[in-house]
DNA sequence: CTATAATTTGAAAACGGTTTTCATTTTCAA
DNA sequence: TTGAAAATGAAAACCGTTTTCAAATTATAG
């Protein structure tokens, strides 16, 4: 890996340590908590060469945008993002069935898919249940 | 349908002709040049309520909003969105494949889609044979 | 080990899409 | 007709994000 600086190094272990996703702002907050000094500038520069490098995805919603770290990186496996419309959260879901989609969709229909910045909406069962 | 002002049938008409996606801005101007008088404030809220409706589809980009009119709404068939990442199009698909795997992660993966929200990147045949 | 160029940083300002405010106009109901 | 309720829209506020630019840091050359 490249030289990173402090601030480089710092972002990628926050954002790796949330579980689910982190506004810029939120995530800038939590480095303070730790004691570094990272800006929030240098954030939102970080959180960009971050999602270009495929390690975070970006969820852009009608409050300004959401980061999570991509477990799929270096898993191998696809990348499969649900979203819960009622709790917010962000699930990466493994699923068997989608890479056959994905390849039908790409023969058949001549479109092919990017799983990174795909997104499913709906609702989590928790919040169904809740729900009813 | 219950009553509607001039201005509201006057948005629901302008975005229904619109077969690519509108920002708000853009469909004031359209419609101004068609002589309505609607003011930018007005369209963002009909545009709010065609949403939640579900009439029109609501796509939030890095850039600011974008509005569609959903051809699925009385169609009866599932929304099948398919966002170009190259040349911006989303486009209506009609495939069979969907409502099964939806079935599957409602009841194997207790995750219910919302298929109005969920919205697929990837790239296009015409961008993908452009890029060769 | 300097000196100098290139990169990185971050506070403050700018930016721009969206929402709120509020006075005015329009529509509904009695 | 008349008063209440809803809709409108210009202007201001809002707020997440980007840009600016001077200072600090790091890499490279001499």
């Amino acid at each position: 890996m490249a030289y990173m600086t402090k601030q480089q190094q710092a972002v990628l272990a926050c954002i790796r340590g949330c579980a689910e996703g982190v506004g810029a702002a939120e995530l800038t907050e939590l480095l303070h908590r730790q004691g570094e000094t990272v800006g929030l500038t240098t954030v939102y520069r970080q959180l960009e060469r971050l999602e270009k490098e495929g390690k975070v995805h970006k969820i852009v919603t009608d409050t300004g945008a959401r980061y999570q770290f991509c477990s799929c990186y270096q898993s191998g496996k696809d990348c499969f993002l649900l979203k819960c419309e009622r709790c917010g959260a962000v699930q990466h879901a493994d699923c068997s069935r989608l890479a056959p989609l994905y390849r039908h969709l790409e023969e058949e229909h001549g479109f092919a898919i990017d799983p990174h910045r795909t997104l499913f909406y709906g609702l989590c069962r928790q919040c169904r249940e809740a729900a009813e």
